[in-house]
DNA sequence: CATTACCTGCAA
DNA sequence: TTGCAGGTAATG
């Protein structure tokens, strides 16, 4: 489910409603294969009285900063949910893990289809974790050039692309596909085939597509509930992405789905014509 | 590159 | 009953 923008928008919301406050216990944890590092008696020992200092994110894990240099990283997957709630709230069937607070909050992460993943890392841990991804394309320091730089040096087709997590952090099949209508590009074209023009639309594309997701708080299909268990809005926005047959916003063609990289992947095929 | 596995629930 | 779902790692 989550992508950067609904990671994101976790992250900011639970920065403000947990940084600072204290971890009291682990009060529930019945799914112990969610807990991929360390191992669990280190996991179980080593949380409670764990100050959180700050919640992030990098690619499209979640980091909760603790003290004496430990990081909880959190990884949604696909239905992956992460609240704050009372402490006195019963956790239901789908919660697996739970984090009471010194300040009678807890922390639920709540996941039907169990693919979630937790992690405490250490400083070195945490250093792996951020190499083994490509950058943020949010950040100010990537620029058209280095997207154009990264699609030259690849022959695959770009949706693929464009979903590794080693080549660019953050994106999945809503975003990549939303991008690529924006920039008029078809998903099947090969990534070294751009012009630099096309790169630079892209970029503009990616960035443009993925910081309206974050203003409208994610996008909900089914699962994703922000830190609060608010609802995304920016599914409304949605120019093909589950449209299937519904008009382009652009041409009024109607938007065709086809089968890319085995997933699911919408165009417009007046609009994405494969260069 | 494609397929399978990991899980559960929902719509067709 | 079947197929599909926002993700990713592990296989041929």
């Amino acid at each position: 489910m989550p992508e950067l923008p609904e990671v994101e928008t976790i992250a900011r919301g639970l920065d403000v409603q947990v940084s600072g406050e204290r971890i009291a216990a682990i009060v529930k944890l019945d799914w112990e294969r969610m807990v991929e590092t360390p191992d669990l008696p280190t996991f179980r020992r080593v949380l409670p009285g764990r100050h959180i200092t700050r919640v992030g994110r990098r690619a499209k894990w979640l980091l909760c900063s603790l003290d004496a240099g430990w990081t909880l990283a959190f990884h949604l997957r696909m239905s992956g949910r992460l609240l704050v709630m009372a402490s006195d709230t019963p956790p239901d069937t789908h919660t697996h893990l739970v984090l009471s607070l010194h300040n009678g909050q807890s922390l639920h992460f709540h996941d039907q289809r169990k693919f979630g993943r937790v992690r405490l890392l250490d400083p070195p841990g945490l250093a792996a974790l951020d190499t083994a991804y490509g950058p943020e394309p949010l950040a100010t320091t990537f620029r058209a050039d280095d997207l154009a730089g990264v699609l030259a040096a690849h022959r695959t087709r770009l949706k693929p692309l464009l979903l590794n997590q080693r080549v660019l952090a953050g994106l999945g099949n809503i975003y990549v596909d939303e991008s690529l209508w924006h920039a008029r590009l078809h998903p099947l074209q090969s990534a070294c085939t751009l012009t630099h023009d096309d790169a630079t639309r892209l970029h503009t594309a990616i960035r443009a597509v993925l910081e309206r997701a974050i203003v409208s708080g994610g996008s909900t299909l089914r699962d994703y509930r922000d830190g609060y268990g608010a609802f995304g809005r920016n599914q409304e926005h949605f120019a093909v992405y589950q449209r299937t047959g519904k008009p382009c916003p652009r041409c009024g063609t109607p938007i065709e789905r086809l089968v890319v990289a085995q997933r699911g992947t919408h165009i417009c095929p007046t609009c994405q014509q494969a260069g």
